[in-house]
DNA sequence: TATTTTTGATTTATATATAGTCCATTAAGT
DNA sequence: ACTTAATGGACTATATATAAATCAAAAATA
């Protein structure tokens, strides 16, 4: 066995994974929903579905979006949300900001 | 070769990852952070992040967080954040709720 | 225009996420 | 208290995500 190289996270990035988690695992609670059904309607196995009810960062996000979507935890409110009209505006912003970077010597904060 | 089980998503988290996609890659050229600058301080590799900024579902959870968090895209705002109120009131109502869920035969609404 | 960097895409090798299974424990319903 | 179901944890095999390297095209600066 060769060395397996760990990553890290931030905590922000653990956090909010360990917080969707709970969210979703409350979420599917009220809704008495078993964890096996809840994982046969995503179309995941229910250890994934333990693993990211626990919060584990290396689960795909689009099974963590699937299972969130069906136990009804909204990430970016209903239909016209937070994050549709982030992107939104982001694409037209994207439209006006030269396509690639060219790096400025200048550094930049790293701190959270 | 096997045959391959190709997952599909709903069309919500579909939208849902790439929305998060493009916030993030808008975020970063607004910042004027290189990709490759970017991939380092996450981390990652850049084709990964290439596939993060696509919105490619099966990106580890963790990795799009972090990479949210360095670009300066908030999911959760800030330290008293919409997501950790709403976990804090989750974990809550998680103690009021029985640990095991027992399967009730009546069937729930599964369009979404 | 010339030069240099960023980006996008592809390929390969390796690490690891996931499904599937099993078992022990715990909790719910009777 | 008894019975049955849900959960939490392991473990294994296989699919696949990821890193790394390379190359061509596009775009930024001079």
């Amino acid at each position: 066995m060769s060395k397996s190289v760990t990553h890290s996270y931030s905590r922000y990035s653990r956090a909010a994974a360990g917080l969707l988690g709970k969210l979703i695992r409350a979420a599917r609670k009220q809704r008495r929903l078993t964890a096996q059904e809840t994982a046969d309607r995503a179309g995941i196995s229910r250890g994934l579905l333990q693993r990211i009810e626990k919060g584990d960062p290396k689960c795909g996000i689009g099974a963590v979006f699937e299972v969130a979507t069906i136990v009804g935890v909204q990430l970016f409110d209903a239909d016209e949300t937070a994050l549709a009209g982030h992107a939104r505006q982001a694409e037209q912003h994207l439209a006006l900001l030269p396509k690639s970077v060219r790096r400025s010597p200048r550094t930049v904060a790293d701190d959270f």
